[in-house]
DNA sequence: AAAAAAC
């Protein structure tokens, strides 16, 4: 058992970990700690729900605490695959760096830039980003990566599953060469490999066990539903969920439409649950996971947006309305409960569609689960009922092959007619008509990248000696530096007032900002 | 086969 005090943390990086009630260190913070603190790049392969946020943030706020942030060029950068992740790391930055002068940012999508932008102008010690917006403030000439000292890339794998690998490449090579690197990632894949080869300097490999793939403290259950018909699925869920006596849970669904479905149908009845999925609103999102981390709301209805890496703490119950994609995404879901020694229970609804899937789950946790008998009535779920149809908004889907239905055949959506207005009400899925369809972004990595043509020239010949700690004339438009003392946070650097040279648009910083 | 992430 490695305690807090033994890692060489300063006094007060140490006094704030333990106003947090923390005394003993995980494995991955024993071992990371200390090798960050000297200062060497960490190659941490580590799992989520091991304790590595704290296992970067900590060292970071320690050997941050002496500087002080310019304008537009933090001193360290930390990059995570999705805004939750980063809000998550941000909100362990405000609880560490409460002693210091420290100042950080959360860099993410789904907000304005309004905030983000005033942060960077009055010089920020730390940013915490998703990729995409981060190198979209660079874009708009907002940024500086020259100065950054430390750089963390969390969840390296998950963001080569998403593409980000050519942003993250091309973030480090804004960022100088010389820094120190904290990088992490659950497994290594080659793309991942390469990258620590060619951007890590003589890391220190830390890796920590990978927990085991199911638990002890989670007793899983399976609930075998004889139709592959959503409605079905949905009345077990909702029986599932009054017979299991929850506090708090969790209900993971393969798609976001679905997710939108689900929570539209427990809400109707009578349950408190509210969808998350990325193609909502970056504030509902936050205040969906705010109030179910509060225990203002009970039931969470999510993707896989949340099924790896966000600290939910005491889920008492996991429901797999659908059979994941993955079986390492099963394992990553029910993993949500039964943390810190408490226990949870997990159940995965089954249907006759799902075998392929299913098989997959059961190899890769090595048994199958106990089967949860629910003795339900399907009959109503899979018989198709006329009433409802003139009252619902179809939206141009089409509704083809109805008649067929048996209630047994595989279909595409959930088209399922409902017996109740409020059923109704459930079924009729309007948050998917009026989302807009989305654009998606081509998988970058599978191309070459565009020469960067748009950097903000006058950022990139950064002249060292035009910022100057200490000016012994003042320079026009230039802040003189004044006492950090006298100042809770002076900006030191150019400040508010941008040397004319600085403000006046090149031709390519230009097409940056006025391009769609 | 789907989720995530920039306007």
């Amino acid at each position: 058992m490695t305690e807090f005090s033994d890692l060489g943390l300063s006094p007060t990086t140490l006094q704030a970990v333990a106003d947090t009630g923390y005394t003993t260190a995980t494995p991955i913070q024993a071992q990371a700690i200390p090798v960050a603190l000297a200062g060497q790049d960490v190659l941490g392969i580590a799992q989520t729900g091991t304790g590595k946020t704290a296992a970067f943030t900590l060292p970071m706020v320690d050997r941050l605490a002496s500087g002080r942030a310019k304008a537009r060029m933090p001193r360290a950068l930390v990059i995570a695959p999705t805004r939750e992740l980063a809000d998550q790391v941000a909100a362990s930055f405000e609880k560490y760096a409460k002693g210091t002068k420290l100042s950080w940012a959360l860099l993410i999508g789904g907000v304005s830039f309004g905030d983000q932008e005033k942060k960077l102008d009055r010089g920020v010690d730390v940013l915490i980003a998703t990729p995409g917006r981060l190198l979209d403030h660079f874009e708009r000439g907002k940024l500086l990566m020259t100065g950054v000292q430390m750089m963390v890339v969390d969840e390296a794998d998950r963001m080569l599953d998403m593409g980000f690998i050519p942003d993250i490449e091309r973030i480090f090579k804004l960022t100088p060469p010389k820094k120190q690197t904290l990088f992490f990632s659950a497994t290594m894949p080659p793309e991942i490999t390469r990258l620590t080869k060619q951007f890590l300097r003589d890391p220190v490999r830390i890796e920590v066990a990978r927990p085991a793939t199911t638990n002890a403290n989670i007793t899983q259950r399976l609930v075998k539903v004889p139709s592959s018909d959503p409605k079905a699925k949905r009345l077990a869920l909702r029986a599932l969920i009054e017979k299991a006596g929850i506090e708090t849970g969790i209900v993971f669904c393969n798609r976001k439409t679905e997710v939108d479905i689900v929570a539209k149908s427990l809400k109707v009845h009578g349950f408190d649950a509210a969808p998350i999925h990325g193609d909502l609103d970056q504030t509902q999102r936050m205040k969906t996971l705010a109030d179910f981390r509060s225990g203002a709301l009970k039931i969470l209805v999510a993707s896989d947006v949340a099924a790896r890496g966000l600290d939910i703490p005491a889920v008492s119950h996991v429901f797999n309305y659908d059979v994941p994609h993955h079986a390492d995404d099963y394992v990553h879901r029910i993993g949500r409960t039964g943390r810190a020694g408490r226990t949870g229970e997990a159940y995965m609804l089954v249907t006759p569609s799902d075998d392929k899937g299913f098989d997959k789950v059961i190899k890769l946790i090595g048994s199958t689960p106990e089967e949860e008998k629910l003795d339900l009535d399907y009959s109503n779920a899979v018989t198709v009922k006329r009433e409802g149809d003139r009252d619902r908004k179809r939206g141009g889907r089409d509704r083809g092959d109805r008649e067929e239905r048996g209630g047994r055949g595989r279909r595409g959506r959930s088209e399922d007619a409902a017996e109740t207005p409020a059923e109704v009400a459930a079924d009729a899925p309007e948050a998917l008509e009026e989302r807009p369809a989305r654009e998606r972004r081509p998988r970058r990595d599978r191309e070459p990248r565009e020469p960067r043509t748009v950097a903000p020239a006058p950022i990139e010949a950064e002249p060292r000696a035009a910022r100057p700690e200490r000016p012994e004339r003042p320079v026009r438009g230039v802040q003189p530096v004044r006492d950090r003392d006298d100042d809770d946070r002076r900006v030191v650097g150019f400040g508010a007032d941008i040397p004319a040279f600085l403000a006046r648009p090149t031709p390519g910083v230009a097409k940056a900002n006025t391009d769609n």
